[in-house]
DNA sequence: GCTATATTTCGTCATATGGCGAAATGACGG
DNA sequence: CCGTCATTTCGCCATATGACGAAATATAGC
């Protein structure tokens, strides 16, 4: 039950919802995911460690960067199951798909320069 | 976008969650959820008009009771498909048989006994 | 229509949540 | 090990949410 509400806690928030949507393929750092979201460095961060303690996403340290993905099998089934559920959901929606061509946008920027930018404003 | 955040944030609650997974199989009137959850009246047809709401269940007036029960077909995919992830989830959990053992005494009582019990506490 | 009563609506309160900026942390390049 | 810089943690604020009780609404039976 605990780990059912955890869940569905972490799929309340609009902004991780479109995170989550983001991730769908692909692995981002969390500077790009704040370039998305526009959204504080610090705002992205709790997002992400609810969903990683969601077990819906995990994280992997790469020089200065961290980078995040969707669970794979190593998650619970219930959990695999809501991912792919919301995927389904979404992956045709308006929304979604802006951001799925924004995030084409931001691959091809400098995580550098983009890191960079977010430290000065 | 919109619609799928209406129903994470309605699976967001746990007593909410619970009502669901009472409802699995059967209808309830709203003084047996009542007396399932043990939450003031306001508190639980609030919860329901949030779960109808997000098409989760839907309701019908017998009389003086308002029985509710799972959404079926009628339901958007999406939906259909929480509601089987929910119940998929949960129905072995500990706290959920337990309902269902409360519901099961909940069913042998008169629901006018119920809500007149209800009424004057 | 009037009364009783099941449910909903409304107003209020306490707590939870999401947002930010500042300070702390951790990793790399010197 | 020291400075740099990406990310996280912390403290704070504004708003959202869930709880209740009182009052309003709706339905059944007289």
């Amino acid at each position: 039950m605990f780990a059912f509400m955890t869940t569905t806690k972490a799929l309340s928030d609009e902004n991780r919802v479109r995170i989550l949507l983001a991730l769908d393929g692909r692995e981002l750092c969390v500077c790009q995911i704040i370039e998305l979201l526009g959204l504080a460095p610090s705002t992205v961060s709790k997002h992400m460690s609810i969903l990683a303690n969601a077990r819906l996403v995990e994280g992997r340290q790469d020089g200065r960067w961290r980078y995040y993905r969707l669970t794979g099998d190593e998650a619970p089934d219930e959990v695999r199951e809501a991912i792919a559920w919301t995927l389904r959901s979404l992956s045709k929606i308006p929304q979604i798909c802006q951001d799925a061509e924004r995030v084409k946008e931001i691959l091809n920027l400098d995580p550098e320069v983009l890191c960079r930018a977010q430290n000065r404003a």
